[in-house]
DNA sequence: CCCTGATTCGC
DNA sequence: GCGAATCAGG
């Protein structure tokens, strides 16, 4: 598997949603985790929250049994005179505890990033946006009120979350927190998540805007592999 | 153990 | 450029 164009805007889109790379690995398919971070990194889309980096400046001295030595540079400042001068600490490493400016929650934010191109991904990574049909600020939290979760009879007979299994249509209907919402239920198109019909939806390459979509192509033959 | 991202380095 | 192997924290 390659990185294409369209599967590295998947991969910015999604990374900068913050989804974990496994996610995104998953999500894309035929890349590996590591793929993916090495991918991003090569990108310069940077860390967020890591839990390997709280800290970490410089220190390596000792690296356990690499194959080599390759940064054993310490830039000797070559301070001669001052006897007894204290380790001026880190030449770069002031005071800036908070490297990360945004670190808020990735879900209710809009950094304003232009963001030109189209992605789609399907509902598992949930994307789905462009210059044309980008998605309202969700702003304010809705009055919803938070109901203790009985079995309305809305879902009656619906698909819940409870009821996915590897052989059910996990294609959203309808939109989490909706009184209604559930999944589609159909039996999946073996080897997929969805069945043969949201595979169409899933798959289907995107269109130049303004295109209106006919019939998904229905016998399902498309792409992913596995 | 599982998960995470970061980094290195042979290809 | 790519990604497995490795490292390291939660």
């Amino acid at each position: 598997m390659s990185w294409t164009d369209e599967r590295i805007d998947q991969l910015k889109a999604m990374w900068e949603r913050g989804l974990t790379a496994s996610q995104i690995a998953d999500e894309l398919g035929g890349v590996s985790r590591n793929a993916v971070i090495g991918k991003a990194h090569r990108l310069g889309l940077q860390s967020r929250p890591s839990p390997v980096k709280a800290n970490e400046v410089p220190k390596k001295a000792a690296p356990p049994l690499r194959k080599s030595a390759t940064e054993a540079e310490a830039p000797k400042p070559a301070a001669p005179a001052q006897h007894a001068a204290p380790p001026p600490a880190r030449p770069a490493a002031p005071a800036a505890p908070t490297p990360a400016p945004a670190a808020a929650a990735p879900a209710a934010e809009a950094p304003a990033a232009p963001q030109p191109r189209i992605i789609s991904v399907g509902p598992g990574g949930f994307l789905r946006q462009g210059p044309g049909d980008q998605q309202a600020p969700i702003p304010p939290a809705p009055p919803r009120r938070l109901v203790p979760a009985k079995p309305s009879p809305e879902i009656a007979g619906k698909t819940t979350l409870l009821d996915l299994t590897e052989r059910i249509c996990k294609w959203p209907m309808g939109h989490p927190g909706e009184p209604d919402f559930h999944f589609c239920g159909e039996a999946v198109n073996p080897g997929f998540p969805y069945c043969v019909e949201h595979c169409g939806r899933a798959y289907q390459a995107q269109l130049p805007r303004g295109t209106r979509r006919p019939p998904p192509p229905l016998p399902f033959g498309g792409p992913r592999v596995r």
